[in-house]
DNA sequence: CGCTTAAAGCAAATTCTTTGTGTTAAGGTC
DNA sequence: GACCTTAACACAAAGAATTTGCTTTAAGCG
């Protein structure tokens, strides 16, 4: 008796499913999105496609899972002196690493999994750093950053054709940080 | 040799399209999403799976063209005598109709479609009419109030777990209307 | 080292998807 | 209206993906 709540995460389970990761993200660097199949992947892996249907329950948990792990940031966002550089930096590289191909299937397959909330709170936590570093100044809530700022980007990345332009982004940050 | 561009919208063809759209409406009030399955819905239709797949290819797409139809407004956007007026009248109701559970799922189900942004391109539609009715007053660009209206309602019925509040999406409307 | 059991492997059974071929009926011509 | 042409559907067999029962491996303890 021992391990607590029953997970195992250490040793082969964690290799596989490193293994399993590496074989998605290859493959979606290399194919389209809709071909890739729950066996390809396994193949890939070295592993059985039962092992990813018990872990995952199906492609689509799987791919939302690994798009997570990469969205997951890897480091702190940049510091440029000013909320209003910060906050610009951050949606710039935001912008720009969703507008890709890969970048946009991401965000679908976030969206469409069980707990697209999750990504949410990954963006809310990364604009929280950045206003926190301003406690002397009045800033915009969080949840309005994201209202006018996050939610322009994400909604014209996945419904339409061609992403916000660079400057029309700056003039929805400058409309939220004129607060109310 | 006839028809033009080899289509045939007409008699059998219709029937069956909607047998099929009336049989995927009523499984979706009846089960969860996830759980509908092509064979289900031609079982239903009383129709053969393989029709649906040689027509819409799999479920995901006939699932966004139900969506697509039932997205389609049967009515021109209400009246009230104002600008504000009307857009928060249209921007309630469409936060209404899509934050339920079916309305989240049919978002999503355009979304991961071929050609969402037929969906943009309704709501656009329909705000550019509540706006050619005030010719005579500065009114925002439709773009505008997509990115600060729509974006908003959209992005947190995708990603968040609540819905937006009323109040919060009067402010949105302020926000829009208050041009720069 | 040995025990327990979560997680992976394997393979059969099931279900879904694709595809080839024949049939039905829309839409056009005379 | 009788008669073509062929798009769209039905049927059935082949192929692929998913589920499931059982066995084996090895992680996490004592």
């Amino acid at each position: 008796m021992a391990i607590k709540e029953g997970l195992r995460p250490g040793g082969r389970s964690a290799r596989v499913q490193e293994s399993i990761h590496s074989a998605v993200n290859a493959l979606l660097q290399e194919q389209e999105r809709s071909t890739v199949t729950v066996p390809q992947i396994a193949a890939r892996a070295g592993v059985t496609p039962s092992t990813i249907y018990r872990r995952w329950g199906d492609l689509a948990a799987l791919l939302a899972d690994v798009a997570l792990a990469r969205m997951r940031p890897d480091s702190e966002p940049a510091n440029t002196g000013s909320l209003r550089g910060d906050i610009r930096a951050w949606a710039e590289q935001y912008l720009d690493e969703m507008s890709s191909e890969v970048g946009r299937n991401m965000m679908r397959d976030v969206q469409a999994s069980a707990t697209p909330g999750y990504c949410v709170a990954i963006i809310g936590a990364q604009l929280q750093t950045i206003v926190d570093r301003y406690p002397n100044e009045k800033t915009p809530s969080v949840d309005r950053l994201i209202d006018l700022v996050v939610a322009p980007v994400v909604f014209r990345i996945l419904f339409s054709a061609t992403a916000l332009e660079v400057d029309e982004l700056h003039r929805l940050i400058d409309i939220a940080l004129r607060l109310d």
